[in-house]
DNA sequence: GAACACAATGCAAATGGTTTGCAATCCGAA
DNA sequence: TTCGGATTGCAAACCATTTGCATTGTGTTC
């Protein structure tokens, strides 16, 4: 399989989801739909792959918008969960087109040198640290495994001081 | 049993290594044994809880350093194994004095409003999410997890890009 | 115990990702 | 076609974190 750039091909399967449906999927939710907008969905079903804000201001091209619309769409995109965010924990934001429900549901394995990243099928915990490095050449694997929710607390607050 | 602060009792075993033990662990990695670097780690031994680097900064009280040590004795730490970093995916880092080996290992359920953090001694995948949701009080659990090693191209390479 | 080499610190400025205020523009409902 | 609110571009602001540099401190050597 070919691929966009330097990253290995992906073990999931792709999110076939075309642009129509994407852009209706816009429409019922009652946002507009703008160019940057498709332009930004475009790039994410191009490569699917997590990408950074400015990965994908660059891969806009032609179709290219301001930096800032791109940050404030990918946060709305993320909040009508048709896009995914992933934190390497370099403080770098990185988005992904999400598949409907369980659909895109997946892990990364990165290469905390090159920013590599190879996607996992499984979701799973510590054990298979070792049978990953295995399978994929990857050596002093490691793993970060947090949860989030709304505690008992905040249940009918709406302001959200994480995940800001 | 009481906790310093806003947040629930642990329920993992807390690390007890006293403050002499820890510095000692600095002695005999040839790095100096300083009053900001102490003062860190006692005021990590005092909250076992993830902190950021402004917490411990404030923290300090009368110990005071600049906040950019505080930073830079983090990393330090980090990088000889004494604290663990963890990402709660809000772009701050959060800082736990680390136990030897796997003593210390464990998760974190963070409430996406209030930030409370619960901390977990289970260490495990999806099917959880439902159990802990219930155990802890919490709604809307999701988790992220993510796996980071170095790849076969990378090995021997010295330069680390992610984890800056 | 004094001298030295280098690690560590304080301070201030820089960096870099991300957000925001505001005026201009655009989309889509009526 | 009109109109209001959503969206955009631009520039400035923000904020966590890092860095340059002169100064200070620790631990080692003699």
């Amino acid at each position: 399989m070919k691929t966009c750039c330097d990253h290995p091909p992906h073990s999931r399967r792709l999110i076939q989801t075309p642009l129509v449906e994407l852009t209706d999927q816009l429409r019922r939710s009652a946002r507009k739909i703008t160019a940057p907008r498709q332009a930004i969905l475009e790039v994410l079903r191009r490569h699917q792959h997590p990408l950074t804000n400015k990965e994908i201001h660059l891969a806009l091209g032609k179709e290219e918008c301001d930096l800032a619309t791109v940050y404030r769409n990918l946060r709305t995109l993320e909040g009508m969960r048709m896009v995914a965010r992933f934190d390497f924990g370099d403080g770098v934001a990185r988005y992904e087109l999400a598949g409907a429900g369980d659909e895109g549901h997946h892990h990364h394995l990165v290469c905390t040198h090159c920013t590599r990243v190879v996607e996992l099928t499984e979701c799973l915990p510590r054990q298979m640290e070792q049978e990953i490095a295995e399978r994929h050449g990857f050596s002093q694997v490691t793993h970060r495994l947090e949860f989030f929710g709304v505690c008992n607390r905040c249940r009918g607050s709406h302001t959200t001081s994480l995940v800001k």
